[in-house]
DNA sequence: CCTCAAACTGAGGATTTATTCATATCTTCA
DNA sequence: TGAAGATATGAATAAATCCTCAGTTTGAGG
């Protein structure tokens, strides 16, 4: 389930002094905004040192190529995205499946449309690389934080949690993900995230009414 | 709605003997083969031609660039794909919801997973592209035809039926890449298209229930 | 069989871009 | 203060790759 990082991909350097850590956040900075302004494509290590006003040499201190600096961008952002998670899963143990899914969605949701243009552009440039580790630690993260709320659920339903927890995950991960596809570039359309809601609580009656425990009610 | 193709991005002749289908047929052949197995960024016209047992002159004769090559090989596959689902959609005709949703997950799904490793290859190198024109036709195509069964379904909810199909169908497509997404290279798990079914015919229930119409009964 | 358009060839021009490294400048702390 | 390590510089290198075009071959219709 592990996948390790390729050593292609590691980062050269840890930042020592304080300089250093704001070069290398001037550079994360300085990607991002070239991604979101002209995509993966455009993007060229000389002009991300420009942007980020440091020279290319000092690009090359930190990360050993091109594919580690973008690795790099999209390895801070799930991590965060993977906390936020976390932290809302956290907040709602012990609660009902259906507030639970809820706040799931709502807190994915937020994330994802807060800063439309980055997501839009991360999703580009996560693609053509060598991802495989980066996915994989983000699902098992947020798999094992909404395993974890949904068995404390006082309703939780007695068929198989991870199954569960997988599906909705994939479901709510994924129709996010096809609502950017589907809104070219304007805003996200806020009616999904109702549905969606509607759905995935559909989705748990269904499982608690097929639940042998529940004729004990 | 609808986004016109970039000019850049149009095929620059249609073939009108035999022996120029046959080289656009080993052009197309050739850049998927290489897509699946060096990706994208490996993807270079010299080596599409030579794969294809042409020259790389004659690939500039019926593409002005390389992304209008990648652009009509995703054209190809999205066009047969919408036609899948088109046809799918009409042999539906005036059934039951429930078995409607079943065929539209049933048969997206079969489409995607009976070559798991175009389905990746494309699904990656559509990302780094000016792929609007693109999406927004399938879009409309499936959105359309799903809409029209939808309508004529014989218990259909008097809800809002563009509204239920573009979720069905967000829901669909975006949990279908996910999980072509966890799964990093293997098979996709084929539990999900069961637990698939289930959530979006409870979720139509859900939508009949709350239906006016529906107390008539 | 002959002609003309369609189809094909592939070496090379032009440009772009990733990455290095010898050198210079800062920070720290003893 | 001064030595040593950390950090920054950016011109230069080396490689890659897109795409053109002048010329050749093939096929179809008369």
């Amino acid at each position: 389930m592990d996948i390790e990082v390729p050593s292609s991909l590691k980062r050269r350097k840890s930042p020592q002094q304080r300089r250093a850590s704001a070069t290398l956040e001037a550079i994360y900075e300085a990607t991002i905004q070239l991604l979101v302004k002209d995509g993966l494509s455009e993007l060229t290590t000389t002009r991300v040192a420009e942007r980020a006003g440091v020279s290319v040499g000092t690009l090359y201190q930190y990360f050993p190529n091109k594919q580690a600096l973008i690795y790099a961008v999209n390895e801070v952002y799930l991590d965060a995205l993977a906390e936020k998670i976390k932290a809302a899963c956290t907040a709602r143990r012990g609660d009902v499946m259906e507030s639970m899914v809820e706040t799931l969605i709502d807190t994915y949701w937020q994330a994802k449309t807060e800063r439309a243009d980055v997501t839009r552009a991360l999703y580009r440039s996560v693609v053509e690389m060598d991802n495989e580790a980066l996915i994989s630690a983000f699902i098992a993260r947020t798999d094992a934080a909404a395993v974890a709320m949904f068995a404390s659920a006082s309703d939780a339903p007695s068929t198989d949690p991870v199954l569960v927890t997988r599906v909705i995950l994939t479901v709510i991960f994924g129709a996010v993900r096809n609502a950017f596809e589907r809104a070219v570039a304007g805003p996200i359309d806020d009616g999904l995230r109702q549905q969606l809601r509607i759905m995935c609580v559909a989705y748990i009656r269904a499982m608690q009414l097929s639940d042998p425990m529940s004729l004990a009610n």
